[in-house]
DNA sequence: GTAGGGTTAG
């Protein structure tokens, strides 16, 4: 029964609002996508032959909203020249480009990117782990996931907060992990200072529906709402298709 | 406001 589920899952791809992402140009904004990503590429290039150079944020800044768009090779590509460059980077410069690879499957990259990391002096951050398990999480690699961010907890190496526990619940999904899932919802909410959200919530009880656990699915949906988290449309979906 | 996550079905 969990066997069928997962794929079917993973072949959900993630949503970006036209909106969802920041911009160093109003022009980025203003135009359709072929255009935003034809300006953030005219204005990276006149960047890169500024001399002196802007600084990195601008880079990483203008970089971002590639990778919003899901021009990843593009967005790499633009990453190697500020290395060709010899422009120095910063750890949001290494994060964007392991989300890169992430998202290209090519998990293998980003942890060859993570030992970089260290060479260059640059100590991994919340955001550089979390990006590294959700690229396990993409290349469909849960239980890698599961134990780098045991490891991480373990080893004390970064502090988890609700953007990784949101990463590793969607990740417990996928696989069909429903329970497990939950159970760290449980733990969040006794043992950390973060709390599960509506997202959080309504991803575990999407999969309590899909276990055909409609019961457990309308105990949480009941847990939540007291929480005074409110369902969405999402939620209510799941929750119909359950029943 | 420099970087990282996520839920439905049609």
């Amino acid at each position: 029964m969990m066997c069928s589920r997962p794929n079917l899952r993973l072949l959900i791809s993630h949503r970006h609002s036209p909106g969802d992402y920041s911009t160093t140009s109003t022009r980025l904004v203003a135009n359709s996508g072929a255009h935003k990503l034809d300006d953030a590429l005219q204005l990276f290039d006149e960047m890169l032959h500024k001399k002196p150079p802007p600084c990195i944020i601008k880079f990483n800044k203008i970089i971002t909203p590639i990778v919003k768009l899901k021009h990843y090779s593009t967005a790499l590509s633009l990453l190697k020249q500020i290395n060709l460059t010899g422009i120095p980077t910063s750890i949001y410069t290494m994060n964007i480009f392991i989300n890169c690879y992430c998202r290209l499957k090519q998990v293998n990259y980003s942890f060859a990117l993570l030992a970089t990391i260290f060479k260059l002096g640059h100590p991994p951050d919340l955001a550089t782990y979390n990006t590294l398990i959700n690229g396990l999480v993409l290349a469909n690699r849960v239980f890698e996931a599961i134990e780098l961010f045991k490891k991480l907890i373990r080893d004390k190496l970064c502090e988890p907060n609700q953007v990784m526990y949101g990463t590793v619940i969607n990740g417990l999904c996928k696989v069909g992990h429903t329970s497990k899932a939950l159970e760290l919802c449980r733990f969040m909410k006794k043992g950390t200072s973060c709390e599960p959200n509506q997202v959080m919530y309504s991803t575990i009880i999407d999969s309590l529906c899909k276990d055909r656990m409609v019961d457990d699915a309308l105990r949480l949906f009941n847990e939540m709402t007291q929480k005074g988290i409110h369902a969405n449309v999402i939620t209510y979906t799941s929750l119909i298709h359950g029943l």
